[in-house]
DNA sequence: ACTAAAGTACGATTAAAATCGTAATTCCAA
DNA sequence: TTGGAATTACGATTTTAATCGTACTTTAGT
């Protein structure tokens, strides 16, 4: 299955339309990603045939317009990069994480309150 | 931060040992990162190098061992990291990113006290 | 059937990143 | 003072990723 397929960037910006819209065609891909960026037709094409090719993507192609779909589960993707920026800026740690999120971004109280409810959920399933 | 230069994983890495020690000459940072990858001492080097005129390391050449310090700030790095990582897999909210890291790391009643303290620190200066 | 359009396939090229070998430099110890 | 060990410099090569042009294929409309 997945093993350690590594992804590049414009690779992860493919997903992540595929991860919310749960299928597309090339095209519609094309076009959201072009809205940010800026490349040719043949490009994302080629680009997702090769992602294909790399069990990134599934694809069907019963009919003309191919149908792709994410052949990798965004959370596991989350999780290796999680993994990543948690060696790499928090030494591990959840809570200077957490820390620099609030920091970082702004969160309404409601938000805020939210998450306390899961840290407390957190700490019985510890129990 | 300067721009956008684009930093590379093993840049990336390179960058995490002389933020961790402040600085280091190239032999230190290859002996530490051989510990886990396996490169050739002047592919290290010539990294090294390479970031130096890219403006991500500065060095000290007076002596026979160059010393090298980082350029670029650990925080303003892990912005940009956090933002993508938001972006990609959190749309936004930090609940979210709160949810899964918690999920993720196991996490010690202590520290999850702690991270209550910070919420309510951010409640009260949001009024 | 024929053609235009809307696709896909695919190879070639360019660009970027990483790797490595070898030459040049510096320093120290004999 | 000389030779060798420890380094840095640097060019060449290899590898990987991204881009693009062109040819081929399918389908729908006439």
């Amino acid at each position: 299955m997945e093993k350690d397929i590594h992804i590049t960037e414009t690779e992860l910006e493919i997903l992540q339309v595929l991860w919310e819209k749960k299928q597309a065609t090339v095209k519609t891909v094309h076009e959201i990603l072009n809205g940010k960026r800026d490349a040719v037709y043949t490009t994302t094409l080629k680009q997702m045939q090769v992602m294909n090719e790399k069990g990134l993507l599934k694809r069907d192609d019963s009919s003309r317009q191919h149908i792709y779909y994410p052949a990798v589960q965004q959370n596991k993707v989350q999780k290796r990069f999680m993994d990543k920026m948690m060696n790499t800026f928090f030494q591990g740690s959840a809570s200077r994480l957490v820390l620099q999120a609030l920091d970082q971004y702004k969160t309404s109280p409601e938000e805020l309150e939210q998450i306390k409810l899961i840290i407390d959920k957190a700490k019985n399933s510890k129990k």
